[in-house]
DNA sequence: AATGAAATGATAGCATT
DNA sequence: AATGCTATCATTTCATT
């Protein structure tokens, strides 16, 4: 991981669908090499996967909350539970553990508010080990999904 | 934005690197009107761009914490000279405004905990109009960062 | 490890239905 | 709007330095 791959990855990171062609030429180096270099990135796992960025009101998806969760004391065994059934609700995008209370925070995109209430109260309130859930309304991204810091 | 350009993005989405031979191949398209339909897409903003998803770890970015801002009341012409400040902090890469109190939830990701004390008392502490900030580390992702439900 | 070159495969424009 | 064709450009492998 030299200077060279830093650079490969901010280009990458900016732009996934950069050709290795003009990515070698961004970064001064020959076809061949540069490509060799970009398969060791994705085989190393420093390059996770390439996706699409969209835009959630072109699909419809008004309506993002940030949901925290506390689980009950003791119930610590739930921990994976808790973890394995929030990974299968589609409409959370994001879910992150955090130290002391809540114990974690959830990412939810839908449709609109009647789609989040269905969805909290069929989905989010019947996760094993929660004890409260707390929901707040995102009004809008100041800050929406920057690049990494290189 | 019919059928087929839904199953489109959900293919992007995915794989943001899909040709669009192969793409075309998996919506069972042939290749020009998938390519102009890729292109409207873009043109049209319902894709924002592409990006290529990285390993924080691969480039030693190792800890990651979300901090929750309150700003003063009164102050609310304050709004936009924070929102602006924010986005100019590169280890925030990502901040929205919430509703009701907690104002901002900020997430930050940094080198290690030295570097995190060193931008939260140069940078965030000194945001315009910050009442109070609250920090919590993030001890793992459990869902990182997925794809939108379509 | 980087380069150059050559075969295979993808993209993008255009004429046609 | 979708298709097929074609010229141009990109990818990927291999031999060479």
């Amino acid at each position: 991981m030299d200077r060279t791959d830093r650079r490969i990855l901010a280009e990458l990171q900016a732009d996934g669908r950069l050709s290795i062609t003009e990515l070698a030429e961004r970064i001064g180096l020959s076809v061949s090499p540069c490509h060799r270099r970009v398969r060791a990135l994705e085989e190393s796992g420093a390059i996770k996967g390439y996706r699409a960025q969209l835009d959630p009101a072109a699909l419809s998806l008004e309506f993002s909350a940030i949901v925290f969760v506390t689980l009950r004391e003791g119930d610590r065994s739930a921990v994976e539970a808790f973890e394995t059934a929030v990974a299968e609700v589609p409409n959370v995008i994001q879910a992150q553990r955090l130290f002391g209370d809540p114990d974690y925070i959830l990412h939810v995109v839908v449709r609109d508010l009647a789609a989040f209430q269905r969805i909290y109260d069929a989905r989010l309130s019947s996760l094993p080990g929660v004890q409260r859930l707390t929901s707040t309304l995102v009004m809008k991204s100041v800050v929406e999904d920057r690049t990494l810091p290189l």
